[in-house]
DNA sequence: GTCATATTTGACGTTGACGTTAATGTCAAT
DNA sequence: ATTGACATTAACGTCAACGTCAAATATGAC
């Protein structure tokens, strides 16, 4: 029972992801994305995981604001990772654990600048939500005297 | 006693706020920031306040990496809340509600955006954590094989 | 095999957000 | 009044992140 790798076209992609055509192939350029696989006759063939990384990638742009360049290091970090996974049978312990903690102070790196960036934000909107419980105040008052008359 | 108002040139506003002069000024051009006072040769003199608004879209920028042009119009929004409350004594109640509802309403939606945002940086966070997690039960695991030998 | 689509690469265009340079004016101090 | 440092506008340059167009294949249905 082998596991038939789907593979979908560009243009399943570019729909899935709610990119184009022309952004999945200028991060193949700029090495965002591995070149998948390909046709007999060179047609990019995605995988599942291909459209997951795409996806992470997304993230990383919408949510963080990232430059490409800043996302390509991330992930490479990340490949170097799970590669260290993959190989974690073959390699001597010695080899491995150099690369393990480097990982690790990747993590705890991007770990903390989450934190921070997400206590800025928290920052920013318990002022908005206090801005705005002024504003109510205001409101009901305004709605008050304006029952009296 | 009259509060004389201080007043900077470019330079020390772009030193206090980490942007360049040519920033400043083009977000100045873009309607970002209002005319600031000018000298009597037509040099541009920065009042504190300002600079905070400097520092509010730069954050804007930084931390929820808007366009200049999505930041533009939530800052007229905010300008506009803000002369809304200083003719708080001027304008009729009749008058007044409306505009207090509209940024009512611009307030909650920011609250939400913030919200949203800040729910799926956390999920990144705690997901980068997780796998941290699972790399230092590796490196553990190795340390205490490497004790054995 | 043929036809209608869809995909490929390549090249050039565009937009946003500034950087840089030049030519000229202003400020503060001596 | 002169000097040296900083400011002003205007114009052009740049870089990232794509969009757009064209010409040449590939694919899938018939």
């Amino acid at each position: 029972m082998e596991k038939k790798t789907r593979f979908i076209y560009i243009d399943e992609v570019a729909e899935r992801t709610g990119l184009t055509q022309r952004t999945l192939r200028f991060w193949e350029e700029k090495g965002l994305l591995p070149s998948p696989a390909r046709s007999e006759g060179g047609i990019r063939m995605y995988s599942d995981a291909d459209v997951s990384r795409v996806i992470r990638i997304r993230e990383l742009r919408d949510l963080l604001g990232l430059s490409l360049s800043v996302i390509k290091e991330i992930m490479q970090v990340e490949d170097e990772l799970t590669q260290v996974r993959l190989q974690a049978q073959q390699v001597k312990r010695e080899e491995k654990l150099p690369y393990l903690r480097r990982s690790a102070v990747m993590l705890t790196t991007q770990i903390q600048f989450l934190g921070d960036r997400i206590a800025r934000l928290q920052a920013l909107q318990s002022s908005y939500a206090e801005q705005l419980a002024c504003l109510r105040r205001h409101m009901t008052e305004l709605e008050h005297t304006a029952a009296e008359q």
